[in-house]
RNA sequence: GCCUGGGUAGCUCAGUUGGUAGAGCAGCGGACUGAAAAUCCGCGUGUCGGUGGUUCGAAUCCGCCCCCAGGCA
């Protein structure tokens, strides 16, 4: 009889909920490696406020997709899902578990359930949406985008220009309207081959978490890291250029907020962040266990 | 002890001549298919310090008490 693969663990919660420690903890049990599912610790240019692992936790097991890109690189959903594939196949080829710890939702969302095998939008086409978004105005993109994608445009919440812009860049850069897209996915991992767990710990402590740790973030450099990344001057648009405390850290830098605001605003950010991924798991993933 | 100014949402405060209260911030709920630490939608959550009284009706007026901040002793 042959044996069963080796399980892949996903552990997901909200940032501070000590997911990482967990993830350490069971794959030094297991003799397993680590996954990134972090959106923003796959650049390697924030690796204290975003909360990598440090190198002598690093060092206690295999670690996988941290600081792997450069702030300059975009990267995206796909993206990750195609390196986490592969380093996921590697790691089977060890014959050793996985344990693929974040915050990102959308990430074990792709994992599991899987995301559209649509085509790549070239960047060229994705500002062309943004450039005839601004120009229409919302309600007149509406109109030209219900034209090509009646779907999505109903889908998409007023003011999401995020969204309404993806929707048409798709069709424009695909000729086949998202919505058809999006229509089947398959899991990147097998049914059953997985076993999820999702951190939750109570609202109050959580919070009290988040804040403590940006503090201890600063004390430990975040500023410094803020500063070499500012001192880049790289798009503002850029992905990691929107990690949780980058913005109020900057502005303090530019003595436009004093240090106590900027780290209540870093706090307050983090918080808010917190409870959006709370929300997340709690109605997108409402049968993985909970503890 | 006396005088004055305050006690209204978690915080800072508004509240016209009495008609069971509203802003900002914080917070809460929700959406989520390649920017997801992103993007967006929705929601006042309240013994008006306490207690008697006047009144059809009191956060608003009166009495007493409690607490806070200043001042005088």
């Amino acid at each position: 009889m042959k044996e069963p693969d080796a399980p892949i663990h996903l552990i997901a919660g909200p940032t501070a909920s000590g997911k990482s420690a967990l993830a350490l903890r069971l794959a030094r049990e297991i003799g397993g490696e680590i996954v990134n599912a972090d959106s923003m610790q796959v650049y390697r240019d924030l690796p204290i406020l975003t909360a990598q692992p440090t190198p002598a936790e690093r060092a206690l097991a295999p670690h996988h997709l941290y600081g792997v890109a450069d702030a300059a690189e975009a990267w995206s959903a796909g993206r990750w899902l195609a390196a986490a594939r592969e380093t996921l196949a590697n790691i089977a080829r060890r014959g050793r578990p996985a344990v693929v710890v974040g915050g990102t939702g959308l990430y074990f969302r792709a994992l599991t359930v899987g995301l559209a095998d649509m085509p790549p939008v070239p960047r060229a086409v994705r500002q062309q949406s943004g450039a005839l978004f601004d120009g229409l105005g919302e309600a007149r993109f509406r109109r030209r985008l219900a034209a090509v994608d009646p779907q999505a445009e109903a889908r998409i919440a007023p003011g999401d220009r995020q969204r309404l812009t993806r929707a048409h860049e798709v069709f424009a850069a695909s000729g086949a309207p998202l919505s058809a897209w999006q229509g089947a996915t398959t899991p990147a991992l097998a049914p059953g081959s997985w076993r999820a767990l999702v951190l939750e710990p109570p609202r109050a402590e959580l919070y009290r978490r988040c804040d403590a740790r940006l503090v201890t973030m600063i004390e430990a450099g975040a500023l410094e890291e803020v500063s070499a990344l500012m001192a880049r001057r790289l798009d503002p648009g850029l992905p990691a250029m929107k990690a949780l405390g980058v913005a109020p850290l900057a502005a303090h830098l530019g003595s436009v907020l004093s240090a106590d605001e900027a780290l209540a605003a870093a706090q307050r950010d983090t918080r808010r962040y917190a409870k959006r991924q709370l929300t997340w798991f709690r109605n997108q993933a409402p049968d993985w266990p909970r503890r």
